[in-house]
DNA sequence: AACGTTTGTCAAAGCGCTTTGAGAGATAAT
DNA sequence: ATTATCTCTCAAAGCGCTTTGACAAACGTT
């Protein structure tokens, strides 16, 4: 079943069994056509690990992933996962897949390329912290983050308008009359949850009385959503807050899970949505979470992290081959979808 | 960086520093010291692949899952992935993952052992259909599935008590007075819901005027669980069903996707849980989608999918090394938990 | 002192493939 | 006819590691 067999079995040399199969040129078309009719008939199936270490090349992408507690990670990375694996399937790539303890990455990512397992690292988000990714950035492999990297790091990255998204958000709920707006995000010391933020801000600076009566951070769970909201209930009926007028009228949920976890709050405060609460989220189109899930259906600013997923496969594929810079990055616009869960207020 | 440069600088031989390095014994104490030294001050880091290329060991698990829409593999897939990575990562091993289509199994999994891109495969369980399973097998490679292979196949495989926990569910509805049950189950043509609806049915067997008031068999998502109950309702509403006598009092769901969906709908027609409609529902412990998601928190039957990721991943290895027989297999009970979805009937 | 054992080391082969550099034979250009 | 140019094929080297088999040197035994 080697390439030696066929070689043999022919009478050809092994070069010309492993060019005719390659798809080399300088292989006669005849001859070519003998290799092909019997690796077919000998049911030929090349050794990777050989061809790796001929080649220098591992076939192979590395997806490396924090465990994290927060559940947020939990099926969006599957989602994420399924669209790298679409781009790979397509070109017989394999996919190996690490997750490392928070703050480990840096390991994580060192072992799967010193080792010679991958050619190329795609950095889930929720681990851009800091100087890790620099330190990343620094070891000229071929990366690319999803998620914008922090600061002054240079990591190609592909990642979702989310300053634009939240500010769109804001200015729907201010449109319809919303003047006291809250947020529960994700932990503002990561990039996304910090432009978030910023969007909220920007679009309530421009308005007359808007303000933002409740900013919360932390992990995008459905407990931590729930016991947000509790909390804040909670403030006003024990006269912690006694001007109930201070009360956002709408709510930002940096994540579908957060905002169940508030509805549920709500709910057993006795207060309905949208009729006492607006609500709109940000939707990762993970499959497992649709936004109707709750009644009624959430208003949402989305994107697909599938779509995200191989479109980053994509990008690590041109990092590569030297048709993607190394300073690529790249930013996709959100849409708003109106469902059932932001009432206008009159 | 190569052990031969690490050969060269010391005045050895490359055998000597590889077996210095692996812990063999016929090396002396004081060589095997400066080896180390050596090795690490200039930071030697093996290369994964001429290693594997050597030993024949790809240092590697696969798991093949298949590309659903199945919502219910999403979070599923994850968790479970999140406990092989656990235990592979105790053993330095990498996890090789890939997604294939429906039906694609077979040559996913090919793919994966000829290439010697991996020393075991783990099958997720969806996949585990017909003679599919049985042609794996006769492979003759380290496989292990989780979930159970049906009929006459031996694959070593981890699954729970499906029949076991949904006959356990069912008696705790008896007990408590309700009489006509309902099944939101998953896809019965593969085993485990199979499995769980012959468990509800040995339970409903043995008591007085029990029955199976609704069967439904589809996907595990929400839309399923929502449109299966509208639809039970909307034919009590429409007379198609006049006796509104028959229709369940209580409903099993195979997942708490399932549950939700089913609650939302109950909650569209005006109906409560538990004073309308007593639920249990299966919980693999998926962290994305916990119990306590809807109010009432659901009573469920569970077990945790990612301890069988862990477990899994063991008996591969243990598979791999011999220590673990072919027709292996191991089954774990699930627990009942009782949270608030379920009414005592009088 | 002579022998067998153990200990520590090495050179070389091999894993299955790709790639280089060379060359034989056919074809085209002078 | 001679040289230049293609076209096709090959032997051999190399990828970075493990493993085999040989062999000195040191040790223990009679």
């Amino acid at each position: 079943m080697g390439l030696k067999e066929i070689a043999r079995e022919l009478g050809l040399s092994q070069t010309t069994v492993s060019r005719a199969l390659n798809g080399y040129p300088e292989v006669g078309l005849e001859t070519r056509r003998r290799v092909l009719a019997a690796a077919d008939r000998l049911q030929y199936r090349p050794n990777a690990v050989a061809r790796r270490l001929a080649t220098g090349r591992a076939n192979a992408f590395g997806v490396v992933s924090p465990l994290s507690r927060q559940t947020l990670a939990s099926p969006i990375v599957t989602d994420f996962l399924t669209g790298v694996s679409e781009k790979l399937a397509e070109d017989g790539l394999n996919l190996v897949f690490t997750q490392v303890q928070e703050g480990r990455e840096r390991e994580g990512c060192e072992r799967l390329i010193s080792s010679g397992t991958v050619d190329g690292l795609i950095l889930f988000s929720p681990l851009l912290e800091d100087e890790r990714t620099a330190q990343l950035a620094s070891l000229d492999f071929p990366i690319v983050a999803h998620g914008r990297p922090l600061s002054g790091t240079t990591v190609p990255s592909l990642s979702i308008g989310n300053r634009g998204a939240f500010a769109e958000a804001t200015h729907y709920l201010l449109s319809r009359g919303h003047r006291r707006i809250g947020l529960l995000n994700g932990d503002e010391r990561q990039a996304y949850a910090m432009d978030r933020r910023e969007g909220v801000e920007a679009a309530l600076n421009g308005t007359e009385n808007a303000e933002l009566a409740l900013g919360v951070t932390g992990e995008m769970s459905f407990e931590s959503g729930r016991d947000a909201v509790a909390a804040m209930l909670a403030g006003r009926n024990a006269g912690a807050r006694p001007d109930i007028e201070a009360l956002p009228t709408a709510l930002l949920c940096s994540s579908i899970l957060l905002a169940l976890g508030a509805i549920s709050a709500l709910r057993e405060n006795g207060l309905g949505v949208p009729d006492d609460m607006s609500i709109i989220a940000h939707d990762d189109q993970v499959s497992a979470l649709p936004p109707i899930l709750s009644s009624p259906a959430l208003t949402t600013t989305t994107s697909s992290i599938r779509a995200a997923g191989r479109r980053i496969a994509e990008i690590l594929d041109g990092r590569i081959r030297g048709s993607i810079p190394a300073d690529y990055s790249e930013v996709w616009e959100t849409e708003l979808v109106e469902r059932g869960s932001v009432r206008r207020l009159d």
